[in-house]
DNA sequence: AACTATTTATAAGA
DNA sequence: TTCTTATAAATAGTT
């Protein structure tokens, strides 16, 4: 849509690759924000520049939100079953311990994008920073007491938490089932 | 550039809507890439419809990098930066572990949206409490340690147990769901 | 899923 | 950069 027919490969001359990417860039940027809108949905577009520039743009809801929706749906991956797999079957706390340290060092140098997520990642790694900064050793029975006791809340909470959450999602899946499994014989009944 | 100029506005007819979302947002991604090829630059484009379904493209570059890029060029916002700068240079050690608590607590409460936040809390107090069991200190109070070390290890075991049982089920209920829900589909596209 | 009348985006030029 | 304008491309409404 212009003077000329461009085929759709790299433009070899400077300036016009950089004339092209500044009224295309706009124009993508344009064109999402126009389907947010018509469409009721939440667009991202993010570009990086041939230089490293990054643009970006959201529409219909915040950059983190619709990054936290594709990061929600890419949850699943390898390395993190693989992690709690690995953390479930009793490593040596010294094992346990570097892993999460880099899995909170990762995530700090990477922030991920929600900012809480972003605070308690940094929290995490500084504490543990500090731990190895500050042995424990030349701290008082008492505020070790102290410390384990509140360990020891968080923990429990933790764990109830967990176990509601997993018998939730147990309980909605086996009615789940059973409706699946009475659509299908009535389905059947139909044929 | 259709029959009638449309105003950018939300499109009342559900019908017209979901056809003008599948248009343009095939062309929102087919300009994305076209760009990405003519200026040599990676561009991501996220979608999420009204109705939450995501659709996503990366040209130039995967989508994990594009996404790394954008994190990077934001990771020193106010907030963190200051919480950073608070605890690295003046929060005692107690009360850092307070934060660290509280804040955990709260992604506990206000159900963690994404897997990824759920292994994490899950490591993270798998952590904790190793470190009641193992404590890496040799300050602690020897003598009762033992014994107390070995009811925790045989409470870890049984709740490791319990743990592994219940994903093994929620493993084997999804399975089904879906085998359900493609048998359902089959059936109905019979009738 | 196609078609096509129009609108819109943009390539080249100024 | 910005504007202008001829033309290519996208798409709204129709079939």
């Amino acid at each position: 849509m212009g003077r000329r027919k461009v085929e759709i490969k790299r433009i070899e001359k400077k300036s016009s690759r950089q004339v092209t990417f500044s009224k295309r860039r706009n124009g993508l940027i344009e064109k999402a924000r126009q389907l947010s809108i018509l469409c009721e949905s939440s667009i991202a577009v993010l570009v990086v520049s041939g230089s490293g520039k990054l643009y970006n743009s959201s529409s219909g809801d915040n950059m983190s939100k619709i990054i936290d929706r594709y990061e929600i749906q890419h949850a699943d991956e390898l390395k993190v079953l693989d992690l709690e797999e690995k953390t479930r079957n009793y490593l040596p706390h010294k094992e346990l311990l570097d892993i999460v340290q880099r899995s909170a060092l990762v995530h700090l140098f990477i922030p991920p994008s929600s900012d809480k997520k972003n605070i308690f990642l940094f929290l995490l790694a500084t504490y543990e920073y500090r731990k190895l900064e500050e042995p424990v050793d030349n701290v008082s029975v008492d505020s070790l007491m102290s410390m384990e006791e509140q360990l020891e809340t968080a923990l429990s909470v933790t764990r109830a938490k967990k176990t509601e959450l997993m018998m939730d999602d147990l309980k909605s899946l086996q009615e789940t089932e059973k409706l699946l499994r009475e659509e299908n014989q009535f389905l059947a009944s139909q044929l």
